[in-house]
DNA sequence: GCACATTTGTCCGTATGTATT
DNA sequence: CAATACATACGGACAAATGTG
């Protein structure tokens, strides 16, 4: 069992045990990659690319040099995994556009109807929100601040799992729905229709109204790719 | 920009344009390390570094030799970038449980409210129910089966993405869970009233009743964490 | 059974760039 | 301006697994 194991998978669990056991916090660097590979009986090598995968998971980064910023130091960016695994298993196209939708959907008015109208991050929201209200802004533009409005807006209740996976979700079919929109017919009329719904969403989540912002982010969404043309699987709640 | 992006970034990008347009598609191998690391003029190294990653995210997988099982291929398998990477942050204490079980309760009474009762996964969810009401069955084979009770549940749905979501969850605080569930006072009443409660649920599953089902399973994973002493930060849905 | 080719797995040595001291 | 520490990257070499002739 442990003989027949790859190394770079025994380094893997090296660090993850290594964490458990509170040995490794966050901030902490990690030993030198020929230090591990000595203490661990293996080859730099497998070290290194043990040091792939956790960078590729949000767990460390590694930096050239020497000081604060070099060395491999243990970080928690738990959005890494999601966000490009997603993408490449959505270019498989096993992973149909639909449940992505979907499931942001549910993500998304669960978030927003247990959001606390007092969360520092709907100031950012609202911030956003004046943001996408100047005139000039262009459909590209006005299509990234309104990701990260939706994600201000999810980040709200408090739940760091759903607002990442909220946000990832997004960004896996972000070039996909941007594509779309940027051709649509009348894009000043849409810019519109949005911008109103937005500030109905806002409003209702300021005013503690969670069942009504829950919905009407529903039907946001719903409106949304129903235009870009992903057919919606269903009605999620 | 490129020519800053590390070695193995180019690999991964490239693995996925290759993916994306369709050069590659599941099943199939990609080339030699070697090949490709002539292709793209890096070292083997850098090209085993991107397919450590890639393998960490459940796109290929790879094998020695030769043959139908050997060399890099194209897979498809969403749960291993959210298994792995959701027990590494979960160690991190970075990720409170209470939203993992937040989450879960979120993913799950969707799925079972949303639930085909003429789903096959049911099938198998039916003779789980079976294996669990043998009454010699002890707790740790008891929570197992459980486990794959609930995990064929949420498959009923037809998301893949949420009922991926929701075994990954489930596992990270599996360990968690399990620890406390094997010292319960009264390990036989427990179970006793968990298959009661599962009973309940499956049946307003395949009656059709949605909603029922949804509180019902609702209530089961509430009473289930609150028992093993996870704080329910409030209830979901 | 045996030699051979192919391909990943593993390790070592070495050179380079970066940043602190 | 060195000396030091570290990650980055490359190429060579051999082992192990799995087929084919």
């Amino acid at each position: 069992m442990v003989a027949t194991m790859k190394a770079h998978q025994m380094v893997l669990g090296w660090v993850e045990q290594e964490i458990a056991e509170d040995r490794l916090r966050i901030g902490q660097r990690l030993p030198a990659e020929r230090t591990i590979a000595e203490q661990l009986q293996v080859s730099r090598t497998s070290v290194r690319e043990a040091i792939r995968v956790l960078e590729a998971m949000g767990i460390v980064r590694s930096g050239v040099g020497s000081g604060p910023d070099a060395g491999t130091l243990v970080i928690a960016d738990p959005s890494a995994p999601f966000t490009s695994a997603m993408r490449l298993h959505f270019a498989t196209s096993h992973l149909p556009a639909g449940d992505i939708v979907q499931t942001r959907l549910l993500l998304e008015s669960w978030a927003v109807e247990h959001a606390d109208p007092a969360s520092a991050s709907l100031e950012s929201a609202h911030a956003l929100l004046e943001a996408m209200d100047e005139p000039n802004v262009d459909a590209e533009r006005f299509h990234q601040l309104d990701a990260e409005f939706h994600v201000a807006l999810s980040q709200a209740a408090g739940n760091v799992l759903i607002s990442t996976m909220m946000g990832s979700l997004r960004d896996a079919i972000n070039q996909y729905t941007l594509d779309l929109i940027v051709n649509l017919p009348d894009w000043s009329a849409t810019a519109t229709r949005l911008r109103a719904e937005h500030h109905g969403i806002y409003d209702a989540v300021m005013a503690g109204e969670a069942r009504l912002a829950s919905e009407l982010v529903a039907a946001h969404i719903e409106g949304y790719y129903r235009e870009a043309g992903i057919p919606p699987r269903e009605a999620a709640q």
